[in-house]
This record gives C-alpha cells, sequence and structure tokens, in this order.
DNA sequence: GTCTATATCCAGATAGAC
DNA sequence: GTCTATCTGGATATAGAC
C-alpha cells in the first residue's frame, strides 16, 4: 500500500526541517564557506544527493535559515514594542527573556551567531545580504524608541536613545556569541548588571 | 650593483606585513574559508606564487595574525593590570581607551572581529586553537581581580567579579565587532553607559 | 523519496624560469 | 625576490537507478 499524500508531505516536511536543523548547527559552528555540503548530508543522516532534492544549492540553505533567524528577531522586538507595559519594565522583560532564551535554547544562541557572522561578512549569497539589509535596524529601532519613552518618565538614564539601544543590542549579541562558542560550560551573567545599566 | 643583505631584508619585511595586513582585511570580512589565496595576493598586489615564498599555507597566515592578535590584547591586560591606579580609574580607563581604539584604528577592530570569529569556529588551525585555548582567559581574569579590588574598596558595585568581567568583555567585543561590520558610519557610544555598568 | 556514481570546476600548493 | 604555468585534490552539483 502506498504512502498517502500527507504522509509523503509530512516526511518532506521533516526531513527539511533536519536539514536546516543541523545546518545551523555547523554553520554556526564554522561559518558558510567551511561547511561543505557533505558535512550537513552527515549530521543530518541522510546521502548528499538527497539534499539536492530539497534545496538548490548550500547557499539557499543559508539563506533560508538568514530569513527565519530575521522573522523571529523582530516578530518578538514587535511583540515587545506592542506590550501594554511601562518603558521600564519592558527593558526589564526583554533582557531577563533575551538571556534566559539565550541559555536555555542552544539553537536561540546559534541564531545569534549565525546573523552576526552573516552581518559582518562580504561572503554570503546576495539574497541573504538583501534579507539582512531590510530587516536588521527594526530591533535597534524598537529599543531606540522605548529607551526614549523611558526618558521621559524618567525610568530610564539620559544618555541618546541611540547610544543606548546599540549598547543593549552589542552586549545581547556579544554574550549570546559567547554563549554559543563556549557551549554548556557558559554562565550567564545576573540579569541586573545589564539592567542597571540602562534604567535609572 | 647588487640590493645589499640590509635592502632585501627589508623587502622581505615589508611584503611579509603587506600580505598580512591585507590577510587580516580580508578574513576579517570573510571568514578563513572564504579568503581565497588569489584574492590575498590581488588586496597585496603580489602574485599567488610569491605567497609561498613568505608562508607555508594559507592557515599559517592566520595562526601568524591570530598569535598577533592576542600577544597585543594580553599585553594591554598586562599593563592595566600593572598600572599604579585605583580599581575605578583602571575600569574607566580601559574602557574609554578600548572605545577609543576601537573607533580609531580600523585594523584593531578587524583584530577583534578576527579573534571573535576564531574561537567561535571549529574550522580553524590547529595551532591557532591552541594560542586561542591558551591565551583567551587572561583579560577575563585580570578584569575580574579589578573588578573585585574594586568592591573591596567600594568603588564598583557587588555583582560577581566574573560576570562582570564577562559582560565586560562581551560588550567591548560586541561594540567592536559593531564597528568592524559597519565600517565608517559606525559611531561610538558615550562611553559613561558602559562605564556605569560597573561602577558604583 | 532516496541512494550511488560521476562530471565539472575551482582553489591550494608546487615547479621552474627569469 | 618574483612571476607564470601547472598539478592535484576536494567540493558542488547532476544523472540515473531503485
Amino acid at each position: 500500500m502506498p504512502r498517502s499524500k500527507e504522509q509523503n508531505e509530512q516526511i518532506k516536511e521533516e526531513r527539511r526541517s533536519q536539514i536546516l536543523t543541523q545546518a545551523l548547527r555547523l554553520f554556526a559552528s564554522r561559518g558558510l564557506a567551511a561547511t561543505k555540503i557533505a558535512d550537513i548530508a552527515a549530521a543530518a543522516g541522510v546521502s548528499q544527493g538527497l539534499i539536492y532534492h530539497y534545496f538548490s544549492s548550500k547557499e539557499e540553505i543559508f539563506t533560508e535559515l538568514i530569513r527565519h533567524a530575521y522573522a523571529g528577531i523582530n516578530a518578538a522586538a514587535r511583540y515587545l514594542e506592542e506590550l501594554p507595559a511601562p518603558p521600564a519594565a519592558k527593558i526589564r522583560l526583554a533582557i531577563e527573556g533575551l538571556l534566559r532564551d539565550t541559555v536555555q535554547n542552544e539553537d536561540t544562541a546559534r541564531f545569534y551567531l549565525l546573523t552576526a557572522q552573516a552581518t559582518g561578512s562580504e561572503a554570503i549569497p546576495e539574497e541573504a545580504r538583501r534579507i539582512i539589509r531590510q530587516e536588521n535596524r527594526l530591533p535597534y529601532e524598537v529599543m531606540a524608541r522605548i529607551m526614549r519613552q523611558g526618558q521621559q518618565d524618567g525610568s530610564v538614564k539620559p544618555h541618546p536613545p541611540e547610544d543606548m539601544a546599540l549598547v543593549f543590542w552589542t552586549s545581547i549579541s556579544g554574550l549570546a556569541i559567547n554563549r554559543a562558542v563556549h557551549g554548556a560550560e557558559f554562565k550567564a551573567p545576573n540579569p541586573e548588571i545589564l539592567i542597571h545599566t540602562f534604567l535609572a
């Protein structure tokens, strides 16, 4: 008895996400250029040829991961901005949440590493570059707005909001990168250290 | 009339450092694996073959740069520790100096990017890995000691010194990476933001 | 949907002339 | 000290069988 359409669809989705998960792991730990299709295939437990049944090239896999990473980050940024809470609470929540996520979910840390690498690298697919150019401003802008609002109600320190947003994101991504690099032996710092960098 | 020994030596040193400088620029912007020997040769304005007159492989060039980067960072760390100044002044000096260096000297920012990449990557030469394993703890240890001393005289906030050192270095390197990535359009934040993260 | 076998290309490294 | 020409290996991507 042949498989039904639904079963085939399910297998397809499973394989696809298997491949993407392993590719993320490898790209994050070695970079795009140093990761071989053969490595991804081996890690995902499939043949090299099968990769090309699901993706047209290594670059397409990478681009897909970048797309997914920014979708997540920007959804979180929008969610934070919409949240019915005072600015100080949003900042606290963001720092605590981001640090917790980073520590608990290794893939989250890997996505940070991937975007950091990709943003910094000139050796990435054109389409990935396009996505980054288009998507990577939002988190900064949202955070700068929250900082500005917090300064109006006096809960945030009176430095330039853009500077504060920059320090916010570079600190978070610096920590996330450290986490991704050091794996399980990473110990997250007390969130209060960062929180008091911004709150008055 | 043939060139003297001294002139030959001088040419040799010049070429070597030319190659290293261009390799740093390229490795920082694309990573080790994505940088081709042909790219380095072209950027340095020499033939591909000549590269192998000065270095035995692409990996040796990379390793040499890593060695140089850690030598500089650790010399700075030792210098800071020896400095006859109170802990709070050292922290202030370090942050101001590191931010200034990072902004003024693009190569400094590139070295940060290089070490960040290298520390995070599994795809680097064995010898480079050895250097990193051996050298990358010192800055953390020095900064943790300074934080601890600062807590004893009450000038530094009472969070765990190791956490403070971690936040210190991940923030600095996060900013340096941002600087290397965004080039001239990067605007350094007010150092006071970071300084008050640590000082009481 | 999955595999094995293979064509093709490109990058690292070497050889030898000047 | 520097170049051009070339060898060689390995990685991407394709073809075709099951």
